[in-house]
DNA sequence: ACTCCTTTTCGACTGTCGGTCGGTTTTATT
DNA sequence: AATAAAACCGACCGACAGTCGAAAAGGAGT
């Protein structure tokens, strides 16, 4: 009873580093059992396909990000900062720049945009909640918030996916929409300047 | 000289058929050699990997999509009805809608996305065109303008794919953004209504 | 210890696919 | 007719996801 789980644990452990490091696309089921150390029938005992795996991995992912997101908002903060907090976190972090390079090579499409959609679906009611505290406060005004705060998400993941190195100008534009689309008064959002890293190391 | 020339665009055309209606990744090379009628050898002759024949496929679907775009900025619309009709005819159309389809099946996302990608570098300074005369005529107001339009893009590809069928109230909120976005007084893109396919046949 | 059943593990095998290669035929040139 | 270049051929290859029948391993009951 005990053991199936452990190997299965460990099997999604495996496949999510190599997953993350080498790509969905790049790696293959005979790498994943190699080194598991286990042969191919075990594998397909405790996974009907590759790709439903691949499903199993990104829930463990998205676990994580839940945990995060929900931790920011409790956190002592400005609901301006709280969502910001929450888009930065889903964003590609620094330490975790592999891993964001890799999901953005083109090879690995189909997790990126398996993990974006459950990804939305996820954090768009987390931070929906943050943004009623905000028309609450008076500090946004504006109705729909769901669908307001999905666009929002739609373009802080497009602009800032890290293949398309973003300018000031994308920066500023990105700000004054998001003000405009929450109904926020100008300058409410203008610390995101602060955040975001210093244009882009140039080289 | 001429022979090659046809047979290589008998080729792309019968690939796109067969990458639009079955989709890029569930059409295999012996599918596509086995409908022109030539050997394995002569595809490779013309075309050095599967991969570097779709981005030929999608040079002709997007030199179609050009040549639609430039129509509408050069036709007797106002502003805001150019940016719309340019966005619209980029958008899967009534009688395309099988095409629209196959491109959002999952297994497409590869080619989806390189359209994606090509299209705006392709559409973007033409809308930008359009968006200066209006800032001009004083309909809107803003800087940065391909940056916006780019955004606004990004919002309908996203917005409008056909698999999240679209609710009034995001296109409520899409139009206010498009709006807001551009430094446009409420109303200038209200006519968006009028366009877009009354709310969802529900079934 | 032995049977019986379930869970887990194994690895050879299959079919499909993208791509290669050496060679042949066709076409144009002189 | 000779020759070079362009176009074409299909057997073959390696990589891959997925299958399957059978063999261990692990109890539970006797």
């Amino acid at each position: 009873m005990k053991k199936g789980e452990r190997r299965k644990r460990d099997l999604l452990q495996i496949a999510y580093g190599m997953f993350v490091s080498r790509g969905y696309e790049n790696t293959s089921v005979d790498e994943i059992i190699e080194a598991a150390g286990i042969a191919k029938g075990t594998y397909y005992y405790y996974f009907q396909s590759k790709e439903q795996m691949l499903e199993e991995v990104i829930g463990m992912m998205l676990e994580a990000e839940a945990r995060k997101a929900e931790a920011v908002l409790q956190a002592d903060l400005s609901v301006p900062e709280k969502i910001v907090g929450i888009i930065a976190s889903i964003q590609p972090e620094q330490q975790e720049r592999t891993i964001d390079e890799a999901l953005h090579r083109p090879e690995n499409l189909l997790m990126h945009d398996k993990i974006r959609k459950r990804l939305f679906d996820l954090i768009v009611p987390i931070l929906s909640r943050a943004a009623e505290d905000g028309v609450r406060e008076g500090l946004f005004d504006c109705d729909h918030i769901p669908e307001r705060i999905r666009m929002i998400l739609i373009l802080s993941s497009d602009l800032f996916d890290g293949h398309n190195p973003y300018t000031p100008a994308v920066i500023d534009v990105f700000i004054d929409a998001t003000e405009k689309v929450l109904g926020a008064k100008p300058g409410t959002m203008g610390f995101i300047h602060g955040l975001v890293r210093p244009a882009q190391d140039v080289q």
